[in-house]
DNA sequence: CCGGCGCATCGACGCCCGTCAATCTCGTCG
DNA sequence: CGACGAGATTGACGGGCGTCGATGCGCCGG
């Protein structure tokens, strides 16, 4: 398949991208979860799971809004799960998806000027 | 070339990722920008950028260390700079590259989960 | 005035990724 | 128990992107 399926979730924590030179394994794995939602389908997917009542969705909702196929979208869906920005329940038929906690704040702490704020420091 | 030469520089302000369904003109402008920053190599060039002594770095300090060719290290500081995250400044026969302020975190609000507040209201 | 050097551009190659049609798996209902 | 439907998987195709060697362009020193 075309994403690696045993990555550690989220390895980059507190990475100091603007303080000091990144490691080429740092720089690895953080572009590894910018390049998941560096995509137009996964960036409108995140939005619209995030903004679905009770901060989930179905699959079933998913498809039609974008304009792609079936099968396309569950493969940006797996996309964003194997990156750990997104959970996938199956509940009997239907497939629901809801953001990560924290998951979006750490990315944006990373990219951040200024210390990121936005997390508890339990999250270091 | 691989990168379009003449797109505005970051037309995504206050995109609301989280709070509502992205557009899909919001989420392929903003994917221009995360695909920017989405490869190991320029991350470590901003991050070379950015922890330089004065906030700026010649083309020459920044070949080694990433273990690149000359003209693929060009590349990719055109693609940073078309995207509006860097900027560049010919003195003599060197050029200097240096952050945009703000560009990284105007990045890091869009995808917080929280409202942005890192961030002047000007910036809307 | 000319040779050298820093940097950008060009052309080419190879791989990765987004997309779809077809198929498979497995709960659910009649 | 058999048929239907939701969603995941597979295989294939096409385009985009990262990389390099070769070359072009300007600025400096001799």
């Amino acid at each position: 398949m075309s994403v690696d399926a045993t990555p550690p979730p989220a390895a980059v924590c507190c990475a100091p991208l603007v303080r000091r030179p990144l490691s080429t394994e740092e720089a690895t794995d953080l572009s590894r979860l910018l390049k998941a939602i560096a995509d137009p389908a996964r960036l409108r997917l995140l939005s619209l799971v995030a903004a679905h009542t009770g901060g989930e969705a179905c699959a079933c909702d998913l498809t039609e809004p974008l304009g792609l196929s079936q099968p396309t979208v569950s493969h940006h869906l797996k996309v964003l799960v194997d990156a750990g920005l997104l959970t996938r329940d199956k509940r009997g038929v239907w497939a629901y998806y809801a953001l990560v906690p924290g998951a979006l704040d750490a990315l944006a702490g990373v990219l951040s000027t200024a210390d990121a704020g936005s997390l508890p420091p339990s999250a270091c």
